[in-house]
DNA sequence: CGCAATGTTGATAACAATCAAGCTCGGTGG
DNA sequence: CCACCGAGCTTGATTGTTATCAACATTGCG
């Protein structure tokens, strides 16, 4: 059984950007367009003009405690949230209390998108580090999406993208032996470490054993024993959480 | 292994509306606004003028074969499709030629959203019986939006709908035993045709325990088995592609 | 230092896959 | 009209992968 390692939600800081509602709207360091994901997030590809729009909508920085939660299943969809700093989880309840991962998030990613739909969140979001997210109230981002054909393109775009990674992941869950899966994920992680600018081959895992078993659908032990064969296959190097893939071309082989 | 009954892209029939181009654009017997899919389709909440643009967007209709690809993985997206009649699976193409069904359309459905943000269908789309779709042209709908808010923020539910559907089955996928992902699977129909106006308890399969197997992550002989069990326990009747069931409320204790 | 959380490894068991045989139904040709 | 054929389906026997149960190691933290 697997659990939020706090169970009651964290006082929420709320960090305002220094610029905010000053009239030359001076950049600071919480502004996209001095933000290192500019070239990954939501809002790449704007004008700086529109930039300044959008920069305004997101404004709202939030703290997140590790282990606390962004929002809970259920809760009225207001925001989405662009992940500045950290790594999240989105975990649902399946029937008898069980917990489910359904995606990890790290910086640059979206999380909410499937809450457009009903108007709650569908699953609960947990930190899995200390993170920082940004809140974007969905309603306004609508209304400039109207006025900025290539940010709602960028929306149109992003939540498509979301819907690819998920039957890439339905594939996988769905057709796949426990060493594809977990040699999916760590070539999954590779390439979104990448797309930030870190090394492809080097990381450090942001979850437990628990958690990744939870999501590829094994367990633990068995996500222990894989990560021990990989190993002594000369696959990966592993030292707890710290990952170094040093063949991945046999990775790949191995998913297919 | 599964394989596409027809190999061969059947030349395509499209049906243009009676009363395309005509000035007062009349109400033709495949217009939007007399679709007897208003309901549930992407349209719906137009106004009746904003309706009207929309019907000249969606004007041609396709008309597609049992077996035969609407799309295929790779193609350049160009069209969204709505089913108008009949039903499609979508089908990955894994690694060593295997192929893994990622979805099923019904009636009122939308395919192709996942190929928005790469700008190629990243599966392939097969008529599980001849069906018919409208193909509605991308960039234009996206031009559209952006005049009818309306219409920008049912797209944005729409995507978003899917991302729920298919985090919905990673978790089937992810965490089920056989017996609850069939179960699953069966109401899940079950709701799909009720939102139809078909009835909940009774209905056609329109696919193969093969099919089943395949989008399910199980072999077609333990579906047999499943479905064999579910019968001799009661919850269900089969009878070949015709399924009612008898115990839905058992059904959804077994799922959870 | 000691405790709790996390991770590793081994033994056993259960579930679903695989292999195999035969059945049912609908279509086609003699 | 009937016999045959093949696709789809059912059922049984066996195997293999992964879960489960269990014990112990390691790490980080109070």
């Amino acid at each position: 059984m697997l659990q939020a390692t706090a169970i009651a939600s964290q006082p929420v800081a709320f960090v305002l950007p220094a610029g905010k509602g000053a009239a030359a709207h001076a950049r600071s360091a919480v502004a996209c367009s001095s933000c290192c994901l500019q070239g990954v997030c939501l809002p790449c590809g704007l004008t700086e003009r529109d930039l300044d729009r959008f920069d305004e909508l997101a404004a709202a920085k939030r703290r997140v405690t590790r282990g606390s939660f962004l929002y809970r299943e259920g809760d009225t969809f207001e925001y989405l949230y662009a992940v500045r700093s950290g790594a999240f989880k989105t975990v649902g309840v399946s029937h008898h209390g069980e917990e489910k991962i359904t995606a990890f998030h790290l910086a640059g990613e979206l999380l909410g998108l499937e809450a457009i739909s009903a108007g709650r969140y569908g699953y609960s979001a947990v930190a899995l580090e200390d993170s920082q997210v940004c809140a974007i109230p969905f309603a306004a981002l609508e209304t400039l999406s109207l006025a900025v054909p290539i940010l709602q393109h960028q929306l149109f775009r992003t939540i498509s993208g979301d819907i690819s990674r998920d039957q890439g992941l339905m594939l996988l869950l769905g057709s796949m032996s426990a060493e594809q899966r977990l040699a999916a994920f760590l070539l999954s992680l590779s390439r979104r470490y990448q797309r930030l600018g870190f090394a492809a081959d080097r990381f450090v895992l942001r979850m437990t054993r628990e958690e990744i078993g939870n999501y590829l659908g094994l367990t633990l032990e068995t996500v222990s024993r894989l990560f021990s064969r990989f190993q002594k296959d000369g696959l990966i190097a592993v030292r707890q959480r710290e990952v170094e893939l040093r063949e991945a071309a046999r990775l790949r082989e191995i998913v297919g």
